[in-house]
DNA sequence: AAAACAATAGGGCATTTGACGTATTTTACT
DNA sequence: AGTAAAATACGTCAAATGCCCTATTGTTTT
């Protein structure tokens, strides 16, 4: 047996949510709350074994409720409903914690099935939001590329200082802006990224704040 | 009716899974590849909506067959089978274009399930590699930053053509090399740039830039 | 001690850039 | 058919930039 605390602002969703999970005896629901606040309350008196939880939420939302409750109760799992699929809010809702994310529309029979899944350690997904979660870590190629492919500042030989101007220009700053963030003259910050030039044989800002992105010094 | 190729190397597992699918109607075998090689020759005269592709095969293995096919056949599906669940190996199979990932142990019915879901846009996934891939997500911080503020290029008015010029001007090329590439004159150039910056609230190419890349334009 | 380098600072000059105009032609939409 | 938006083009001017040069001071290396 399963016990479950829901999370919503909607007392009808609320109530209909509960309707549709009462007829299963895996899961039982322990409570339910108005909207984040209330849900932190609760759970003062009440320790489901893990929450389903609307995105859309007014005053505080389902993202910061999850942050939240994760600082508070780690063990407590967390499963995110939604209307939305929107590709930033399933990845805000997985850094706050949570371990699932289904749309509103699934069937009580696979709302079942994922909150059972999300106890056996899974992270159940309606189908369109595993697929988001692909593309979003398909988009990150970054990460599975080889670090020795990039290069030191160092093996241009740049110093401290230039890499320091560096990083100034490549935040957008004009010499007069970098010159009084470091305290020395334009005249000086002019002639490091002239030096800057030569030996990343650049001939320009813009091509120097290239390379510095391409070997990820910024 | 779904029409399926199998990749694996053990011609026993193949057999297996060939036998567990046939009773189902659901799903239609095409043929049986022994490893990557004979699956990109099969292909040549098969066309099947997605394949089950085993992640460890020897010569070549599932990712880099995957790589191939999906140059060649790009909307071919391709659900990825395993008995490990390497975390690199699911990211890799995700960068290769898998869409989905299951281990070899789960049952027949969930495999059909499986492969209805992927051919209806989702990315059906065994429960600890779904776990897994939320893990790595959830480690991507940096990604976490810039995912949350993506914007397009239409939400800051930029018309086609500016957009283009942004792209040349990311690319760090001066008015002139612009105006020579597009085949229009640099004071035309430096216009489009003008209106950029007014549109995207900047100053200078440098900041243009930056925001251009900030929401992944370039 | 000498040599090499890093960091600082400045002079001068040609080019590029950014910001402000205006104006014509094309394209798109109603 | 008429209007709005986009793309085209030009002029001017001040500021910023890129590139040449020299020079002083301190640190590190040989």
């Amino acid at each position: 047996m399963i016990t479950i605390g829901l999370v919503d602002d909607n007392p009808t969703l609320l109530r209909n949510i509960s309707q549709n999970l009462s007829i299963f005896d895996e899961v039982e629901i322990l409570f339910k709350a108005n909207g984040g606040f209330d849900a932190l309350d609760k759970l003062n008196n009440h320790h489901p074994d893990m929450l389903l939880m609307d995105i859309e939420m007014p005053e505080m939302d389902g993202i910061e409720t999850t942050r939240r409750i994760k600082e508070l109760f780690p063990s407590i799992k967390i499963m995110m409903l939604s209307v939305l699929d929107r590709e930033d809010k399933i990845f805000e809702a997985i850094k706050a914690g949570a371990s699932g994310y289904l749309t509103k529309d699934e069937k009580p029979s696979k709302i079942v099935a994922a909150i059972e899944e999300l106890m056996e350690g899974g992270a159940p997904m309606s189908p369109a939001i595993a697929m988001k979660t692909l593309q979003i870590l398909r988009n990150q190629e970054i990460i599975g590329q080889k670090i020795e492919s990039y290069l030191s500042p160092e093996s241009y030989n740049l110093s401290k200082r230039e890499i320091e101007i560096l990083e100034k220009v490549a935040a957008g700053l004009t010499y007069n802006q970098i010159a009084d963030q470091l305290f020395i003259s334009a005249k000086t910050a002019r002639k490091h990224i002239e030096n800057i030039y030569q030996k990343l044989q650049v001939h320009s800002k813009l091509e120097a704040v290239a390379v510095a992105q391409k070997n990820k010094w910024v």
